[in-house]
DNA sequence: GCCTTGATGGTACGACTGTACTGTACGATC
DNA sequence: GATCGTACAGTACAGTCGTACCATCAAGGC
């Protein structure tokens, strides 16, 4: 804090400024990020904007790549923290991220679903991999899922990789109704439990039937 | 065609500006529709759009709507050229129309998740209910899928009002997945075909079934 | 034939946009 | 201590935005 030194921390003032930028696309919507917005909001000059990110389409670049890594962090941080659990519940720690309950979940996908959008006209920005956190996620999921089936805790027939993406597409679909208005978070969260009800074979039934053969 | 009447059509002017409309937000994106690039790409004076619509608000809430009763529309239409065909092919034909395979379905799209992120952050517009249509598909969905348990077609042990959430909320990820070019329509399709497999009985054991028991 | 009114074009205005340019204060280097 | 480059702030400019206003022109009613 206090004076602002002469050699400025390059990263901490880009993040600062980004911060504003994704705070201006949660709240008023990207269309309201504007360099003189966002420079207002991180109290700062538009010139120091400039000076950052030169022009306003590498500010965008710059929030979109920010809020990819933070989901990507955010993966890793719930793989960290839920790795001693059963197969079930880590999956279901995961996958009911994607449900946005609290603001802040909300906030994250309201500015997704705006560079979503802008991405499906904007050529420049569909490049960015921003799916790329999905990806991985399926990736993970397709392992978790793996290793349930070697346990013998899925229900039989199944194919992990058709199981992985769908798991992860369903979460996504449940997270639209959601910020649509559609549903509840607690809905759709019945809802994806319902689903990991049909995978899983259920606990009940699995010690029973290990009861029944020892 | 050829010389305009003094007394115009409004119901055919309205729905020629509002096609101009999404037409630019289709190709170029919701922010690219001004009041002149609309007119422009209508063929009309900026003048006789703010004389059909007044101001931009009220535009934009008309191309939403529009938006909407087309979905609606397909729906319905859907609904009459697959009432004679079974349960499970019905469900299919409908959720299928979700996943963009041709262009003007991705331009439907692409509209709709530029309307949708807008409205995440204009209260106007979010109070517009434009989830009519996935909230009456869901409905419909719910009574084909009643109708398939009475006939013994689903698997056992399935909840019909889940599954008929589901199954939407699937399809629309997968349109998702799709859009942001993490996989390919046909494999959307192929993980949709998966999910329908997995929740009806397989028809092979249906019909061994009934061979079983006459 | 006149006059009203519906339908449209043209234009002007104030606000906002991104960006370029200029000025300038201060830490680092010599 | 003079010099140089970094890190800003302020301003100006050309363009676009939505909208209000005025002109026009033809069709209908009298």
């Amino acid at each position: 804090m206090g004076r602002m030194p002469k050699l400025a921390d390059h990263e901490e003032r880009r993040a600062l400024i980004v911060a504003a930028l994704l705070r201006i696309a949660a709240n008023r919507g990207l269309h309201a990020a504007s360099m003189r917005t966002v420079a207002a909001e991180a109290g700062v000059s538009v010139s120091t904007v400039q000076y950052y990110f030169g022009t306003k389409e590498r500010l965008l670049f710059a929030g979109l790549q920010h809020q990819a890594e933070v989901v990507g962090q955010r993966i890793e941080a719930g793989l960290a923290a839920n790795a001693g659990g059963g197969v079930r519940n880590r999956l279901y720690a995961w996958l009911v991220q994607l449900i946005p309950v609290n603001e802040q979940q909300r906030a994250g996908y309201t500015v997704f679903a705006a560079y979503h959008a802008l991405a499906l006209t904007d050529p420049a920005l569909a490049e960015q991999s921003y799916t790329r956190g999905s990806a991985e996620l399926e990736v993970v999921l397709r392992g978790l899922l793996a290793d349930a089936e070697q346990a013998g805790e899925l229900s039989p027939g199944r194919d992990v990789g058709a199981e992985a993406g769908n798991l992860l597409a369903l979460a996504t679909g449940l997270a639209d109704s959601v910020m649509a208005g559609m549903r509840t978070p607690e809905a759709a969260i019945a809802l994806l439990n319902y689903q990991l009800d049909q995978l899983f074979v259920a606990a009940s039934s699995r010690s029973a039937a290990a009861a029944r053969r020892p």
